[in-house]
This record gives structure tokens, C-alpha cells and sequence, in this order.
DNA sequence: TATTACTCTACTAAGTATATAGACTTTGTG
DNA sequence: CACAAAGTCTATATACTTAGTAGAGTAATA
């Protein structure tokens, strides 16, 4: 399951790119908008900046605004940045990737296999789907 | 990512399809066997007991064994019994579903329809492999 | 220089995962 | 029948994660 945070951020992510126009946005306008706490809110958005997603502007007429353009934002970037791996071991991860400790050879691991197909058909999804993809207008 | 409560049963479940001919197994061999606290392993047996998967038998000479043949067991039923949904988001999990607070409609809204793609791909593997894929031996 | 708005650190509360302990029940066998 | 073996059930503990809150600090603009 994806966490709130997760779902916050392309809460957030979709809004940003609705109103791409109007230059910064303030954090409170996201969320009252999307009805996010706005102190949880802050979190995220700082996550988004420092993956360099989004960027921020300080002081009266700040906010943010994205760094990319919608569609150049996949949702599996997203969802590996908040909510952790995509995979369901890390053995089988490509960005989180931890060696398993019982089995003896991945190679001649029939769970490993398997896993390795279930990552490779979820990414095919959100590997190729984009914060675009997201937003209602065209 | 799967819980180690998963995994457990996966490894219990190949266990119990390789040692089929042997009748009824001690939760302590599988629990050795595969390196798993007891204590822990019997919570997880009983779930599997409970949904049908494994019949027990009490006393001397007693044990667990399968209900099911292993290929008639899909990984699917495994994970959605000791790790939960399958699916990201409740609104589009098919065995746990729940109404979403925040989207109007489930038609028209972006992320449900992306979000059903991943579960499809996701159970077109699981839905598919069974625990007779985990055994190594044939 | 005052205000605005992002930044950072710390803290709290609730929930979940991963066990552990021990009493209880059922069953086979001598 | 009594005993031992082995699954069943309930309670507890501990650590970790999630979600959210509070408040002081910093930078930019008018």
C-alpha cells in the first residue's frame, strides 16, 4: 500500500503542475487546496526539492514551482523517494537493493525469480507514467 | 516489501510440499529447518490452518500437512493472507476494498485507473505461480 | 527593517511487525 | 487410566514506522 505521503506528493505534484503558470505557489495554498496538514505537507515538498523535483523561492512571493516538466517526472521516481522500494524483496530492488540473507544463490532462487517478474511488471506501469498522467486537463 | 511473516510461510509451504509423502511434520523440523523462531512460525501455520490451506493433527505423532496440492496453492492467496492487499491503493484492491475519501469519482480519477494497471500486472504474475514454483525439485 | 514564507530539529501518539512466555487442549500409547 | 507429545490460545514486550505537531531559525523581498 502506498503511504499518505506518497499520495500527498502526487497530490501535490498534479496541483504544481496544474498551476504552472502562477510561478511559486505558497505551501498553504497545496494544502488547503488538497486538504493536507500543511506541517506535513512541508516535509514532503522539501523531499521533492532535495531529489531536485521541485524547486523553492524564500520570503513574501515565495513557494514552489517545479523544476521538470510534468511529464518528465515518472511516478516510480516519486514512490521510490517516499514511500521506499518498489520491489517486494530487497534482494530482487534495483535502487534498494540488499543481498537476502537465508537464500544461497539467487540464481538458482525460484522465489527470486518470481519477484524479479513482479518488479519488472510494475515498472513497466509506473516507470512510464508520469505526473502528467495525472492531471485531468489534457 | 513482503513481511518476514510471508516469507515464513512460503518457506513452510515448500518445506511441507517436499516432505508431502512424510505425512504430518512437526512445526519444530520446519521451524529448524528453515531457520524460523517456533513461537513465531505456529502464529503463521495457524493462519494458514484457518483459511484452509493446511489441516493439523494433535498429539503424538501429530503435525501439519497440506489441504491443497501445491500447484492448486497460488502465491496470490499466500500474500494477500499474511501480508494484506495486494493492490496500492484500497479503491482499487479487489479482496480489501475500500471506498477513497478524497477522489469524487473512481472513473474519472487518473491515479485509479494507473493504479489498477499495477495491480493487474502485479497478479498476472502472482495469480499464476504457486508454491509448486518454489520447490526446486521439479 | 519588518514581514513573509521556506527550513530544520525535536517531539509525540498511534499503529504494525516481530517476536516470546506460558497455560490449555487434544490425542496416541503403554 | 495416566502420561507425554504436540498443536491452540491469550497475553505481553519491544522495536520500528507512520502521521502529525510545535517552534525556533533563515533567507528574501518590499
Amino acid at each position: 500500500m502506498l503511504s499518505k505521503k506518497t499520495k500527498y506528493a502526487f497530490h501535490a505534484l498534479s496541483y504544481l503542475a496544474e498551476n504552472q503558470h502562477k510561478g511559486a505557489i505558497l505551501i498553504q495554498e497545496i494544502a488547503s487546496s488538497k486538504k493536507i496538514s500543511q506541517k506535513f505537507l512541508e516535509s514532503i515538498l522539501l523531499d521533492l526539492k532535495k531529489a531536485g523535483i521541485l524547486g523553492s523561492k524564500k520570503g513574501k512571493g515565495g513557494g514552489y514551482y517545479l523544476l521538470k516538466q510534468p511529464e518528465e517526472i515518472t511516478l516510480a521516481r516519486v514512490i521510490r523517494l517516499l514511500n521506499g522500494p518498489i520491489a517486494w524483496l530487497p534482494c530482487v530492488s534495483l535502487n534498494f537493493y540488499e543481498k537476502c540473507s537465508d537464500c544461497v544463490s539467487e540464481a538458482t532462487c525460484n522465489m527470486h525469480l518470481i519477484m524479479c517478474q513482479v518488479r519488472d511488471q510494475t515498472l513497466s506501469v509506473v516507470e512510464n507514467k508520469t505526473v502528467r498522467d495525472l492531471i485531468s486537463s489534457n
